[in-house]
DNA sequence: CTGGATATTTCATGTTGTCAAGTAAGTGGG
DNA sequence: CCCACTTACTTGACAACATGAAATATCCAG
């Protein structure tokens, strides 16, 4: 019963794994630091792009759409997130960071340093190779 | 107020991040396939490994103990995990998959195909110097 | 204009997570 | 031995997150 997968790959897998958990547990620190949750992390993050639907932000979060009422209603009492009515379409609200969520926001960005502290120990070409390697396994071919 | 990153780290991250989203996209959905939540699904691979002092699996999900009792719980409740008591020591209490748990959590590893199809993209080569990139990252120097 | 689709919310319910308090059992100094 | 202290686990209260079903409002095609 021994698994049909060479060591190899299982290795690679494994390290991957370890990736997940470690930038997991930089986000979630990262955000408690704002004294925000996860999830509400994500939603911010999402909303310092441009104003979104709500059913765009369930999408991305790969939610229910109901689920995300809650996280918006959250942040906006908090006064980070406003809702907007779309002119467009006047059944869609449109959730938009407001200055201080964008500034939470920003705050939030540079304190991830998942970024800076594991890649800073590769070089340049390293990392451009594993950045090559990574578009390969995603398949994205550019 | 433009990031003070080199595009080329910004873009690996920014890869990691779509890595880190598919995997877990891929776990959670492998663990439903068995009628699993993400959680308890990593509970019951740990126990896979031998039985565990409650303690110690809330250290490896990096939780409060008391929410390790209620995973473990629903888990035994469906018979897929049972406790034991530590001759050794007892205060502590062993979870232990169950034959159905190991059974289950076999065929839940076998149903993760994230490290099949991704990896399969990559030669031998690749999955070296992707390894030995990961470890480096990972500040693993073997 | 009407019927069906879409966007959001509300409600009920379940899981995960925290924290504080309680019980049971090991441990060490007097 | 005994007492205080620590450790392991559980319980209870509570908040956040997640789903699904039903309600409301709006859009759109025929």
């Amino acid at each position: 019963m021994a698994s049909r997968i060479d060591p190899l790959t299982l290795e690679v897998v494994e390290l991957i794994g370890t990736v997940v958990a470690r930038y997991h547990e930089e986000y979630e620190e990262a955000a408690a630091k704002h004294a925000l949750t996860g999830a509400q992390a994500r939603v911010l993050g999402l909303l310092s792009r441009g104003p979104t639907p709500m059913r765009r932000i369930a999408q991305q979060l790969k939610c229910e759409p109901s689920n995300v009422t809650g996280i918006v209603d959250r942040l906006e009492s908090r006064g980070l997130v406003e809702r907007r009515l779309d002119p467009a379409d006047r059944r869609v609200k449109l959730a938009a960071a407001t200055e201080a969520g964008k500034e939470t926001s920003e705050r939030l960005r540079g304190s991830l340093d998942f970024a800076r502290e594991p890649l800073a120990e590769l070089s340049a070409d390293e990392r451009t190779a594993l950045r090559d390697l990574l578009r390969r396994m995603l398949g994205i071919e550019p």
